[in-house]
DNA sequence: GGGTATTTGTCCGTATGTATG
DNA sequence: TCATACATACGGACAAATACC
């Protein structure tokens, strides 16, 4: 047999590299049979005119992977191989990422989630970080404490108390990234794959989705004036609620105090569990703020979740799940062998940053900017539109949806993109998205400045009601 | 001749100079006689880690100092002295750095995922964290790409292959947490409860744990000197397998490329997935490293899961999957509404890292460093307890198992203890712990410094063996 | 069929370029 | 700049297996 390699001494891979590439690509595609013998180290050498060693050094490497089998003074061969073929060599595909720039220009974009980082305090946030950098040096190296550090725990159960009336002990509070694994970890709590989930209807499609892929089973629950509607629940045979009682997603009302009690009253008699998801109840915008279902929670029966993407900045990935007492014990059980998710880093920057009361300033500034925001938009939709619009949940949080009975959604997002302005389909927060009221589209508002805000509604009002002044 | 000479990389002195000065008081005192040969350039860089041209500079040394002659392309040997003992040899006087506290808390604690910090580029990491912060500001406050940044994930795509041996585009790769967070996706992706899970018996529990949390029956499947045994996965049914081709954990072998192609024979013919956990591959210290098991995959029935918690930190919380094309279609459909969990200016730190070269550099510090601990534990074991230890798993990783056959675990653990030394229980990595073979322990050697490394062993000595010498 | 020349893997010391601090 | 350490390359020496007369 005459195989031939071709080595290139200009590359920058050396060249024993390069003869334990191809050996290997030959072996791989069966080009050589097993259990062959190779050409001899001497003989390639000379063929290739490169030093014995350097053929020595790419057979070494072979033979310690366990492509060939050596048999000293005889010669080197390929082992046997079970069927190389699995393994059809293949060009590789390096192709270079591409952002395709689509699309026309938007100039206004009403998408929920965005916030308002123009009055971000980054100089704080950064004296935060480098202080944990500083101060927590050794520290940041480890894997820390599996709940999350008792520091930043105490001062989340504090601020807990203070801002939701919510008492609870740092022992109770779980850190983790994101809402979505809060969910994640209740579900593997529970080992809920194949149970019941009683959901609102219309609910968060995000946290729907985390059910689903655990295998539960959702129950679509639907919402009513005063929020849940629970004697729709206890028709179901669900044992686990999810629930935004502070401000209802999409929908935006807040559960009645009555409301909260029947819940609470059917988990005690069901023996089951509320998961409180309380995503932004920083931003209410009217009355007193609603105490926490949790706060309410004499029985043990609640599961809170709360978050910092909404309060402080979604890419820090930073949420907690407060669990009652009694399930303490379970999830010690199950989950001893878990990390902590929440970088050490992110951790102690934030303990830092609650500590020095920038934290607090932030929420408070954060929240009159957000109550400007909002005022302005239900201002500016108002005389915009007048009668032709309905405003639905608008007493709290960073979004609202409008409800325009003279088109369909797909029409109203249309022509508002024609006037590059991006308003959003909130169908899919449906559980059976066809239920969804055809004339709804959602806005949110968290990510524009309020003279864009006037600007954009502005444009709807041309993209909806063309010549209507 | 047993000659057995200690190389500190940590000392001032250099590694050569140390060598030569442990050769010189060696000839000098004629422990080694006259005329006889030395060990090899070879042999000896081999037995202390060291490179080739460290000990020639030391042999070199001694040639012109005329201890050695050479024989070309034959040896080197010791010349011949007519009476070297007129040279006294004294014993230089080695300050011990005192232990300042010598009460019963010095603890030296062996544990399994401890880090060297010692070493750690704080300077350029807080470098990467303020270049992120000052050019990402605006993007940090956003929800980013769900997979994770692009940029991080393409120069994670090419890490792997230089690394590696893994081909794969950037759109494969998906940001996570953690491993643990990654097997957790894993499950949800393919909805596995209630779905047997092949698993290597012993095993990671901390993936275990994710696996039984998720509804999945764990089938255990014994691992041999090749790996985990294919054809007992043969007869179970599971169609997905968790595996450490790289470094079994805990056992420490390497799964043969025969028994790679088997099992990769297996996923093709029941057409079912392999996850592959490189999670320590950087650490091996024999040869060159040894391709992924998902480098050899080309039918796509390999998910690979990669990890910063060892080569970088425990406490950043970043890791990877890198799923097949074919998957991730339906990736796409289940997670669509799923955010990415790592912070984005971990995300943006670690790929500026990456970027100034800081990363690659400090893989190969560290994995010197790491090289260089694992000698002196392997050495230390093996002066102190000869015969009386078995090392398993020794080829690669941050920690070995010690078979001590005279005790039983409990027994080793206890006395060690008393000698203020924490080794580690094995028992919980087996499906069943009562399987383990009772006098294992584990001993992890990531958190210790070398000459911590020696005291703990000196200790362990006094505990198991006391007035052994 | 037994000695011999050749081939073989494996070992040896060495030279050069380069990365690091 | 300079010392140190390593990766990559080189050709020679040797003993055992093999081929050949």
């Amino acid at each position: 047999m005459e195989l031939t390699f071709f080595i290139d001494k200009t590359l920058p891979e050396p060249m024993y590299i390069q003869l334990y590439s191809s050996f290997k690509r030959t072996i791989e595609t069966g080009d050589i049979p097993s259990g062959s013998k190779l050409p001899s180290i001497r003989q390639l050498s000379a063929q290739l005119n490169i030093s014995r060693n350097t053929v020595e050094a790419a057979y070494q490497q072979l033979l310690a992977e366990g492509y060939l089998i050596s048999k000293p003074k005889s010669g080197l061969f390929t082992a046997d191989m079970a069927d190389m073929d699995l393994l059809p060599y293949q060009k590789p595909v390096h192709q270079e990422q591409e952002l395709s720039q689509t699309g026309p220009e938007i100039r206004y974009d009403f998408q929920y989630g965005d916030i308002s980082s123009e009055r971000f305090p980054f100089q704080a946030w950064k004296r935060s970080i480098n202080h944990a950098l500083l101060e927590k040096g050794e520290e940041l190296l480890l894997y820390g404490d599996k709940q999350g550090e008792a520091r930043l725990r105490c001062q989340l159960a504090d601020y807990l108390y203070r801002a939701r009336g919510l008492e609870c002990n740092a022992d109770n509070v779980i850190l983790t990234t994101g809402t979505q694994q809060s969910i994640s970890l209740i579900c593997q709590l529970f080992s809920l794959a194949g149970e019941k989930i009683g959901f609102e209807n219309p609910g968060y499609d995000g946290v729907r989705a985390v059910f689903e892929n655990h295998g539960c089973k959702i129950d679509p629950i639907s919402v009513k004036d005063e929020g849940l509607c629970v004697d729709e629940l206890e028709k179901s045979n669900a044992k686990i609620v999810y629930v935004t009682p502070s401000h209802q997603f999409p929908l935006g009302m807040v559960m009645s105090i009555q409301n909260r009690l029947k819940l609470l009253q059917w988990a005690s008699k069901e023996e089951g569990y509320v998961i409180e998801d309380d995503y932004d109840s920083e931003f209410r915008y009217s009355g007193q703020p609603i105490p926490s279902l949790k706060g309410m929670d004499r029985l043990g029966r609640v599961i809170y979740l709360g978050t910092f993407s909404k309060a402080f900045l979604p890419g820090i990935r930073l949420s907690y799940i407060v669990l009652p007492k009694s399930l303490l014990g379970l999830y010690r059980r199950k989950f001893s062998a878990y990390n902590q998710p929440v970088s050490q880093l992110i951790q102690h920057a934030m303990s830092q940053f609650i500590e020095s009361g920038d934290f607090d300033r932030h929420i408070k500034r954060i929240r009159k900017i957000y109550q400007d925001k909002h005022k302005t938009l239900i201002t500016s939709i108002s005389s915009s539109f007048g009668e032709n619009a309905k405003i639905i949940g608008e007493k709290a949080g960073l979004h609202l949806l409008l409800d325009i009975p003279s088109q369909g959604r797909e029409s109203l997002i249309d022509s508002a993109v024609k006037k590059s302005v991006l308003v959003y389909d909130p169908a899919k927060y449906w559980t059976d998205p066809e239920s969804c009221p055809s004339n709804l589209v959602l806005l949110g508002f968290g990510g524009l400045s309020r003279s864009e805000i006037e600007a954009g509604v502005e444009l709807l009002k041309q993209a909806w009601f063309p010549g209507s002044d």
